[in-house]
DNA sequence: TTGGTCATGTAATTCGTTACATGATTGA
DNA sequence: TCAATCATGTAACGAATTACATGACCAA
């Protein structure tokens, strides 16, 4: 249950409504832990019923803004330094790899060079979000900066794994 | 819905049982898509209603051996080479990094220095799973090495990032 | 005045987890 | 005979997705 998290963890930053909240999912952390608008508004009521944020300003057309309490910071601070990150880590992507001798060796060839197109594409869009970012020094980018890194690390390693894997298939 | 394809998939290479399965999952799947017992009982129901695979022996203690259909080779085959894998990919451990800010600089390192250890245990693990198996050069091992590698390489490429990241982060 | 954006919610369904529940078979 | 393993299922709940539903505000 880390939407619960993801959201206090926006909060921190400043205060919000759920669309702002939204908006910036879309954004920042689409890549990471994305969600849908359904969920973001249903997790907010129960956020502020639960005490963990509450309702600090309304604005036209029923816009409520949120704000982070000592009880959400504190949950915060408890969930980045008491506990675990075990999510179990579902990956579409090396499932189908187990199963490639159900096809030819062309097809599964194939499959694996549409890996590394994919990885080079997202490692490009990467690329160009950090030019586009005008980054400081504050810690809020260097939080940022070390997400991308990885980002692009991550994908490099894919495509060199995919180019690897492709050349071990033979007819 | 990629439990359905798993099944299908292990099913494809030979007919087993539910607990059968369970097993596999266990060992050889258990790093990639994660399933409880119950769930996968469920979708075997779901599978032989749909006509994907069948009961084709039954054994002591109410033991129901599957095998797969032509239906349901089709489909594993439809869904390897014609649905791109685009599974979200929700990221615990990376999610955690856009909120370092919320803790203080000593908690943040903590925090990127146990994901060294954690990325430096797993691939100690996997390089000893890969010690373990006597690889043949069969299709299924190929397949096999190909993953583990993914592995290795995901946790060495891991473990430098986050070596850099504590690096990163300052008082 | 009208189209785009801001803004919030509910309902239905599926997927996944945890817990509960039962019982047969086999080997030591 | 008894413990371990084999073997299958259901129930309750929570999380996630998709679709539905409504309406206010603002700028051109």
């Amino acid at each position: 249950m880390s939407l619960r998290h993801a959201l206090l963890g926006l909060l921190s930053e400043r205060p919000a409504s759920g669309y702002d909240l939204l908006k910036r999912f879309e954004t920042s952390l689409a890549n990471v832990w994305p969600a849908t608008q359904s969920q973001m508004y249903t997790e907010l009521s129960k956020l502020a019923d639960s005490g963990l944020i509450s309702v600090t300003a309304q604005g036209p057309r029923g816009r409520k803004e949120y704000t982070l309490t000592d009880e959400g910071l504190a949950e915060l601070r408890h969930w980045l330094t008491e506990t675990k990150p075990q999510r179990n880590t579902r990956n579409d992507i090396l499932l189908r790899v187990f199963f490639l001798n159900a096809i030819t060796p062309d097809q599964a060839r194939s499959y694996l060079t549409e890996l590394m197109k994919l990885s080079e594409q997202e490692h490009e869009g990467l690329r160009r979000l950090a030019d586009s970012i005008d980054w400081g020094d504050d810690p809020l980018s260097v939080n940022g900066k070390i997400a991308l890194e990885y980002g692009l690390r991550f994908n490099a390693m894919r495509r060199e794994w995919a180019a690897w894997a492709t050349d071990q298939i033979r007819q």
